[in-house]
DNA sequence: CCCTCATATAGACGGTTATCAATATGTATT
DNA sequence: AATACATATTGATAACCGTCTATATGAGGG
């Protein structure tokens, strides 16, 4: 995963409503009518933050009659998981009074 | 954690610089000059985002005679990578036809 | 068919942010 | 003191983003 990939993904999780949103989704599916029920935001406004989720991959849509069913991609989440695993070594640089 | 809280981490995290920085800082602690030399930023860009970085906790600043060693704050990512440890269930709503 | 409900798109607006050049501050060295 | 180096601050600018209203699209139901 490249550093724009990467902060990209962040980018998508940088807002407070999608946040709330990804949590409501872990623990279940949810169509975007309920979801709009417990935010505090206009149609399209959540219209808006539902595309940035799926185009990300965090989340996925599913089209059922009227409604669009949506689901979080636990893939995307166990990659993310992994991203936070890793080693800190703790050299210490720009010691003997120089930094050259 | 409260989902602003969650969501201003991400936003420090959603600019690539700043994933870079981190990546850097994750194998060893660095000073800014040291950081400047391989990133394509300007000296005042760098120390934005060093100012970002520190002001999160994900990053802590030591003064050392001319120059500033950073440092990753371990704790602040073991805390991320609690948050990805959520358990999904496959709940499905919106079924029967209807939302309501 | 028309009407209603669910969702998407378009366009506008205000606020935020990353960036830079210029300058300031602070610290050592000579 | 004077100079050089490391970092921070200021102020300006351009791009981006979240939000809204208005409108469009699409899918059932009567």
């Amino acid at each position: 995963m490249t550093n724009k990939e990467l902060s990209d993904i962040f980018k998508v999780l940088s807002d407070e409503t999608r946040v709330q949103v990804i949590k409501m989704l872990t623990t279940e599916k949810l169509c975007a009518c309920q979801l709009l029920k417990q935010l505090k935001i206009s149609q399209p406004t959540l219209s808006h933050h539902m595309r940035i989720l799926c185009d990300s991959g965090l989340v996925t849509a599913e089209k059922v009659g009227k409604w669009v069913h949506y689901q979080i991609n636990s893939q995307m989440f166990d990659q993310m998981k992994l991203i936070f695993n890793f080693t800190k070594i703790d050299n210490i640089v720009c010691d003997k009074g120089t930094c050259r």
